[in-house]
DNA sequence: GTGAAAGCGCTAACAC
DNA sequence: GTGTTAGCGCTTTCAC
């Protein structure tokens, strides 16, 4: 079945079909001298005749440009990432590039092996999407020449462009409303710190207690590394376990959890142990997905515009490729906190 | 910043480095000619030296083969595909194989233009998923001689290889399952059938019937062609409007919801309604999504293997690139009913 | 305005 | 075993 292989037509077949030379032919297609009207009629014709596409692969060649951009994410099914990856690839196109997607499944051992993979496929740039990155690597491919932009994540120590949601600051604004609405024993409940926005929601929560004159209390701190039960169970479990562990007077009354999933598992758990939320125990989660409107009580938490991160990190990646000079673009995105019932 | 190109050494610098000619270091680079070890050795010696990289692209446009496969599915975003696309990403990797991700929104029209200009990217593959596909153009790009696979739905004109779950077969065993459990009056609940899969799970609801002595009662069928709410709340609005709107001893005593947001959407109406499940109503879902197995009760679904039909696609491409003889392939992958305590 | 020709970096057929 | 050389299909400089 494979293997018909029709010899497609090129430049050659165009050129000889229209009587002119192959250099005409590139300068009617890419308008980069001017043709007469008359010639460039014949060319044009002669083209759609015998369906001519250019191939890219020569093309690229010949102008070191393929049009070709990388975009290294840590999991392509994962509901942050993927809207990123979604809008980053339509915006990418709206502009005549084609995204080459790789996953290294939060390896920073593969995600480097990619990177030199993604250079020596030779891309025109390279996203690379909240790496642990080996700063000596993204020196040296810096060095090469490819435009590299970040998504997601700070490099203190390299020129890099970078794209990155504001954790630090709305999680410290979500403590401060919590604060407001009268919670004084405020938990942190998260997934391993070691991600770097994780930490940047650690830091946030931090940052809100004491600007908000209360301390920050380690017995609150609740830190899963368990990296075996999806979050639901994971919040639902660590949650359960307290409760049974700990005298009253010491429970938090207040969560402030990373992920909805986490805040929705801890739901549950305060739920059937006859808390009523939010009034005995106040809880906002992160992310805003669909199930946070549905739960009871709906949750509060905190919306992050994945589509428009896509979006910026194509713009500063555009700009990147255009060799625009002056300072390397820092964009920090704003997210929003969504009030509901749950606290 | 960008701009800084240094040069990358090629073949030339190697050649000249080792005291050799360009040819003989291709051939040690691919092992297509016995080459002695000591200028083996010198060749390699230089490339190490030089830090050289093959240039993709030269050898793309001498060999015709890019190493790049083109994925074309619907939405990267969405669950169901995105597990498939990574799979097939990871698979593909390691044949070392690149995957150019393209996604086309659900429109026929773009999926065409998409299908064109992967073409154009003169990747070596196409991966189509789920499109609604003009069999012309299918039939023009096979005839170019690029090699097509399609994932997730049938295309009977043509002669092409397909992986595909069974879902007809699958959906009928639900029935079934459900009518030995008592229900008889086993509703219908999905989204638009417009959607292949969809419509065979439509198929196989009404075959599972039918081969238990049931009618088809198309007042049970509940078909909501509404896309501006997500599926949770489609789900719960539509139960709830029959709950309403529907005399007690016409309501179903089961629903079959093609989606499992659907069907929890489904059980929170019928909970509402004072509806105890399993006993008076029975709900079954489709998907297996973590939130299954944390609801109350814990949802009866189907599980789909998204990893395996990645793998298979995979595996499928590769034999068709190999240009394999033969019978095209068409694999069928089995579901899984995972009954919980919902039904 | 258009043609001629030099390469982009590589592979592969053919000499020797 | 290794060197030579002809392209792959295109862009682009330089003539005319």
């Amino acid at each position: 079945m494979a293997g018909k292989k029709v010899k497609k037509p090129t430049m050659v077949d165009v050129a000889a079909k229209a009587g002119v030379t192959i250099g005409t032919v590139s300068h009617v297609i890419n308008k980069t001298a001017p043709i007469s009207d008359e010639t460039t009629e014949r060319v044009l014709k002669a083209i759609k005749a015998l369906d001519y596409k250019p191939n890219s692969i020569a093309r690229a060649l010949r102008t070191k440009k393929s049009y070709v951009i990388g975009f290294l994410l840590p999991d392509v099914t994962n509901d942050f990432y993927s809207p990123v990856l979604s809008s980053f690839i339509d915006s990418a196109h709206q502009d005549g590039y084609t995204v080459l997607v790789v996953s290294y499944q939060y390896s920073s051992k593969r995600e480097e092996i990619e990177m030199e993979r993604l250079a020596d496929k030779n891309v025109d740039g390279i996203l690379l999407f909240n790496g642990c990155g080996d700063v000596a690597l993204l020196r040296r491919m810096q060095a090469e020449g490819i435009p590299i932009v970040i998504a997601d994540r700070r490099v203190d120590e390299l020129e890099l462009p970078t794209v990155e949601f504001d954790n630090v600051e709305t999680c410290s604004k979500v403590i401060g409303m919590m604060c407001k609405k009268g919670y004084k024993r405020i938990g942190f409940l998260s997934e391993s710190t070691r991600l770097r926005n994780l930490n940047d929601r650690y830091e946030g929560y931090k940052k809100g207690l004491v600007e908000n004159g209360l301390q920050v209390n380690p017995e609150l701190v609740y830190i899963s590394e368990d990296m075996e039960m999806n979050n639901l169970e994971k919040g639902y479990a660590y949650i359960k376990r307290i409760l049974e562990n700990t005298e009253r007077e010491n429970l938090p009354d207040a969560i402030f959890a990373t992920t909805d999933l986490l805040a929705i598992g801890a739901v549950r758990a305060f739920k059937e142990a006859g808390f009523r939320i939010p009034e005995e125990i106040g809880v906002v989660g992160f992310d805003n997905i669909a199930f946070t409107d549905f739960i009871e009580p709906k949750l509060t938490t905190v919306e992050q515009d994945k589509v428009l991160m896509g979006r910026i990190a194509w713009d500063i990646m555009k700009a990147t490729l255009a060799g625009e000079e002056g300072e390397v673009k820092h964009v920090i995105l704003p997210q929003k906190i969504i009030i509901r019932e749950s606290c």
